[in-house]
DNA sequence: CAGCATAATACTGTATCCATAATTATGAAT
DNA sequence: ATTCATAATTATGGATACAGTATTATGCTG
């Protein structure tokens, strides 16, 4: 996506990772209308580069351009959720899958800081702070399968994964869970496992979305209303 | 990644369509500089919108943009074939693994339809008719998984996918060899066979990146010349 | 009182214009 | 003659202005 990064980067790939980081930050809500206008006298500059942003971001999956309607923070269904985890699962799991076979001595001990980063963490019970190492470990394996489009394609997907709140890691136990299934996969890797790596770490994402559809239950439960928060707006096809 | 296609496009979204199409025909080529003010000129518009639709298409990853120094047409280096087929075979294994379970009769039916007009084309030697019936029926394919997000990312590679030239077809023996392929995938998924669905599915793109890659060694080995048309260019990280 | 139509307002989409940066060509000096 | 520096030209990036369309609100009519 990004164009050759050397040179200074053009205006409006300022103005979209702004944005995409407001709306990481749930800033801007899903559904939320991104007012061009105001967005641009906010940020000093004039519509032609934000309009330039969006685009891009629509592209990416993080806004929806409605013409002649003007443009919206997607929303993800719980169907888009079904439909991409699983996808991730498949992505990721071969990432490690090649990660194993590729990584040196030395990446593997880069693997291993990390990992024991992502512990502390966790024993801090620093949730966030295991959010973002986590997200490092994950990269990291990610470089380490050597290939840019497959690199490419996750870090896509997972940009639109951020759209849903992520702290299903506030889901009593998940944490720990999380954890224990990083140390299998790592250990897999270690053994030089790609087989089980890939299998574990398949596994792993699909946790991820047990631990999120488990959440999500949890929170529309209490209000047994039958047409409450359900899916049924649909994603940015 | 097209917006909401209800209500008429806007004039960006029809600029890219035309662009892609004249980038996938070649006619802009690999490397090429796109012109702004003459290809606006040319269709009769401001540069803006045509500035807009360039960021789409390099989204897309069709075009690279180079900040203060313009757009160009990417150029798939071999690296970039060989990290993008297999990951092709992997996503598209899996369509064929879903759709083989999800395929109704009807559906069946429909598979049936189009591999018997692959069979003609391929009966009368029509390579670009092949082509396209063959997009076709991996489009289907893609439809039964049932997964919008799966099809979309499979749409996206192929898209750049069609930066090269496509007529590794056209290799002694390859259209047939192809066509066999594909009667072994539409026999698995009558047979309800999904891992035999997804395991020759996968082979068949991997056999299409051997025959493209035969193709470019044969172009190459007749004319030694040292700098001809080899593409060392990055893609477009 | 309710529904429909019309008008006004506001936002998207496109064009034109201006400034800045990069590349190329020309000229001078070694 | 070749190389380096400077100037000019050209293209890209950003801003502002304008037009067209959609939505909403208000008023009128049934």
């Amino acid at each position: 996506m990004s164009p050759t990064s050397i040179a200074q980067p053009a205006l409006y790939q300022e103005v979209a990772e702004r944005l995409r980081q407001r709306i990481f930050a749930h800033e801007l809500q899903p559904g939320a209308w991104v007012d061009e206008q105001a967005l641009a006298e906010q940020y000093g500059i004039s519509r032609t580069p934000l309009r330039e942003a969006l685009k891009v971001l629509a592209s990416e999956g993080l806004v929806t351009l409605k013409p002649r309607r003007g443009c919206y923070v997607t929303e993800l269904a719980e169907r888009d959720l079904d439909d991409i985890f699983p996808l991730m699962a498949l992505l990721e799991g071969r990432c490690a899958f090649e990660a194993t076979q590729k990584a040196s001595p030395a990446d593997l001990k880069r693997l291993e800081a990390l990992h024991d980063k992502l512990e502390r963490q966790a024993a801090k019970g620093d949730i966030n702070g295991f959010f973002e190492v986590n997200h490092d470990f994950h990269q990291a394996l990610q470089e380490l399968s050597g290939n840019r489009w497959l690199k490419q394609v996750i870090d896509d997907l997972r940009k639109v994964l951020k759209l849903t709140r992520r702290d299903s890691l506030r889901l009593e136990g998940r944490l720990k869970q999380s954890l224990e299934e990083h140390r299998h996969i790592l250990a897999a890797i270690r053994e030089r496992d790609a087989a089980s790596a890939e299998a574990l770490m398949h596994a792993h994402l699909l946790s991820g979305r047990a631990a999120l559809a488990k959440m999500h239950a949890a929170a529309l439960s209490p209000s047994p209303s039958p047409a409450s928060g359900r899916g049924e707006r649909i994603g940015h096809a």
